[in-house]
DNA sequence: AACTATTTATAAGA
DNA sequence: TTCTTATAAATAGTT
């Protein structure tokens, strides 16, 4: 039970600053940094009296949603970079959740994103147009903790303050 | 140079989960915990290979954004319950915005915010109806450190991993 | 804005 | 995946 220094484990490691290579390591990382971000994003609201909304997307295309106070909707992030209008990204993600093999549990169908008319751009118009029309908040009042949102075929897995404390 | 303990500081004390009462340790607190957020969202992003996009809306209603990649823009966030179709959150951030005396540098203006018609819902929906359509990204690429962008007339401060670190 | 003692987050390992 | 533990990192109060 005991390593050459009599101690149980090495304890925290510092380690670089750089995209983490071993697949575990970073699977696991992934989960405890996301959950450490929207549990800092969660003191700082309260603390601060702070309105904050995190959008996450991972490596694996899964997309993750925060937001406090409970009534704060964030509503889009573009994920790509955009030089074709937005077309291609909104494609990608598209793609990617087929791809996914989430279990989805009563979304609320209530999101719609639009794309407009005249959508695509120049080429080298490092920007695009998205348009977007919600018809409920992401996260609604009195919404269960741990949530999924689907937005345009996309699943946002939503997290409220109870869901990263209790309600107590 | 010591209290009675034979040390400089009490150091770092634990603080109950509640808004701050004193304002000039809320406003210190706000500007370290939002500095200490967008760096784990920057490590998150970086170590994970995440994309991530936060919006920050301070109690004095300013506004901060940071997203990472660079090339990631997050858009709108509803700011407050919706119970008109949206159309009060929009008009008290707009006379937020009047009211801050935030020097404003550079400016996009290329970031448009429109409410379609037939915004407003009925008075018991939960919800509302926003449109956003936007002709460049929050962040631009190669985008100087810290910069401003304006959307329709609120002054978003937004963050690049350059500014949050160096450059490498 | 800088300091420092302490609290909090977390990398590995089990 | 969940728990442990030693260490790294964040930060509350002070200067």
């Amino acid at each position: 039970m005991e390593n050459s220094n009599g101690k149980k484990t090495l304890g925290r490691r510092k380690i670089p600053m750089r995209k983490i290579e071993k697949k575990s390591s970073l699977q696991v990382a992934f989960s405890k940094r996301r959950g450490g971000l929207f549990r800092k994003a969660a003191e700082l609201s309260i603390l601060c009296g702070a309105e904050i909304a995190i959008l996450v997307q991972s490596p694996s295309q899964k997309l993750y949603a925060f937001g406090s106070p409970s009534d704060v909707a964030a509503l889009i992030s573009r994920i790509d970079p955009i030089d074709d209008g937005g077309y291609e990204a909104a494609m990608r993600m598209a793609e990617a959740e087929k791809r996914r093999a989430t279990e989805e549990e009563k979304p609320y169908e209530g999101l719609e994103l639009h794309e407009p008319e005249g959508m695509r751009t120049a080429p080298d118009d490092f920007g695009g147009k998205v348009e977007l029309e919600f018809d409920y908040p992401l996260l609604q009042e009195g919404a269960s903790s741990s949530n999924q949102v689907k937005i345009d075929d996309q699943i946002f897995t939503t997290f409220t303050l109870d869901e990263i404390w209790g309600r107590d």
